[in-house]
DNA sequence: CTTGCAAAGATATAATATAACATCCAGAGC
DNA sequence: GCTCTGGATGTTATATTATATCTTTGCAAG
């Protein structure tokens, strides 16, 4: 038995609904608007489990529209996302993700593959927020007071890593 | 008696000085060549703690020039710098900044202030690369092969924190 | 001296993100 | 129902960051 998500090979129907669902839940807990234009956002990002640009999401809303879409439409939704702790941006890719534990604020902390861009969040896992205290221990020993975070492992995801084997 | 930089009050001119005398050993070792242009850059890029943009180099560099550099001008060194592990990019800001510790090749772990965005780098603190070991061995427990990885902490260095008592 | 190659110059454009202002629309209060 | 208000969205323009491509230069080995 595993935690590991698998990201081949699943229904991942049911992750957008599950996530979407779920958001619903969170921004009327909260007083906030899950308008239709974020959910549309917000399903487009969870699209799949790669991190998708803004100008992705922008094409994917624009497409079959007699108008499409303008960037500040996305990039509004996508901070809105973002302000709700739905979807982390990755800084290194300058593109967006769903988060699957938005219910609890976070750091994230993110596996990123090299070849097929598959990306998993560690942030949340057993021990997850807890490997970065090392960090945040050193960071205070030089007086630092940390406010955010941001990390970022790039590397080759299990399934690619037997792709690259057969090559 | 502490190993913590001073960042204000100390001659920067020094920390310039021996950033290129280290960057030209370091070159010449390796049979690259720091040319005149990539040394230029990497003191432009040393002409402060902050990270500093792409474009701000290119202005710099310009200034007082018949005619201004071009943006792959700046880049391709900045490319080279990187390379050699002269500079760092600081992906949550789009900029680069030197590399205090360039002998050796390391992960960066950085510690930004919002306020100042003066930006300190942990990773070859005593203890710095040591402090990124249980985020690498969560990530293995995933059968995922680290290669590469980005830190950066954000947060009120201790001068702002001081300034920020003030205000 | 010429040839080969890395570096740098030059031009154009791609990709990402935001500023500023106009319009719309749902809900509160009358 | 009406109107007022504020947040959400539409629209236009532009800022910021980065790269592709082709040309030219300069230096060093043969």
């Amino acid at each position: 038995m595993t935690t590991r998500i698998e990201y081949t090979n699943h229904d991942h129907d049911t992750c957008i609904h599950a996530a979407l669902e779920r958001a619903a839940e969170i921004c009327y807990a909260r007083g906030q608007r899950l308008t239709a234009l974020r959910k549309q956002v917000l399903e487009l990002v969870w699209h799949s489990h790669k991190p998708v640009g803004a100008y992705d999401v922008l094409a994917m809303l624009s497409k079959g529209q007699d108008r499409p879409a303008a960037p500040p439409t996305v990039y509004r939704a996508l901070d809105f996302l973002q302000e709700q702790g739905l979807v982390h941006r990755i800084a290194s890719l300058n593109a967006f993700i769903g988060c699957s534990c938005p219910d609890t604020p976070h750091v994230g902390i993110f596996l990123i593959c090299e070849k097929c861009r598959t990306t998993r969040e560690l942030a949340h896992e057993v021990g997850g927020e807890a490997s970065l205290l090392p960090i945040q221990d050193l960071a205070d020993s030089t007086g630092f007071q940390t406010r955010g975070a941001l990390v970022e492992l790039t590397g080759l995801c299990p399934a690619c890593q037997l792709e690259k084997a057969d090559a």
